[in-house]
DNA sequence: GTAAGCCTTCACGCCGACGTCAAGGCAAGC
DNA sequence: GCTTGCCTTGACGTCGGCGTGAAGGCTTAC
């Protein structure tokens, strides 16, 4: 398949998909007009890079997953590259989490030192 | 006191004091040479403004802040705009929180079926 | 023939909050 | 007089992940 089908499959643009392919992350074979042309095997890829980066992970944090699958495993994640992404991934996400919480905290305790009345009888009480 | 002055005072650089007078946030007096100049309430001001954009608030979310302090307020909270933008930042903190919370839940299942052993005996196991 | 609809390669635009030169002015110390 | 150190304005660079437009080529449909 060519590019514009690819990218309405998993929900891009050819935009995007050219963009990949220049980063090294989905290169593209070549018809004899030089259009780019695609596989099924190529739409799995693309469908992992994009459900990483809807959990926030940026291009070359996918670049793990997207050769772990190229290498043949039926899963982005069966490798051990990816996997320690995964772990960083955690750990930046239970660092990053923690600072918000902080900083809810923080804001809830001036908030409520305003003396403003909160919107209803509830005070939102969270965690922390 | 000048710029460089300030700068230190608030550990920021001149640079980013220029930019907040650019963008209307802390305008300066002039000396006779074209100098800015500026006094303590400015130091207040903008450490008004570098703590809320350690708590994540971009520079427009800080002018209700300021503006108060500017109005005589003793707490750049306490005016009615300032207390509006601690909401919106309060109900976008919770939703991000929760996002996030999910996508860590999603990675450490994944995580867990690699097989990959945990770091050591404590899975980490954190709310939600 | 020509318009539509794919595709190609540049290459600049965008967002926020500055960083980093460049070119110059003014004052103080040696 | 010359250097050092502060200041001025102006303008381009940074980062990520593309969006957007220009200028052009090929094929298919009318």
């Amino acid at each position: 398949m060519r590019i514009g089908e690819l990218a309405a499959r998993a929900g891009t643009t050819t935009r995007a998909l050219r963009y990949y392919e220049a980063r090294g992350l989905l290169p593209a074979r070549r018809d004899e007009l030089g259009h780019r042309t695609y596989d099924e095997n190529d739409v799995k890829l693309l469908r992992q890079i994009r459900t990483l980066q809807d959990f926030g992970f940026d291009l070359e944090e996918t670049r793990p997953f997207v050769e772990c699958l190229r290498a043949g495993h039926p899963e982005g994640d069966s490798c051990p590259a990816s996997v320690a992404v995964y772990r960083r991934k955690l750990a930046e996400l239970d660092a990053l989490i923690g600072e918000l919480q902080a900083v809810r905290a923080t804001i809830a305790v001036r908030l409520a030192s305003t003396g403003s009345e909160p919107p209803l009888c509830e005070l939102g009480g969270r965690e922390l």
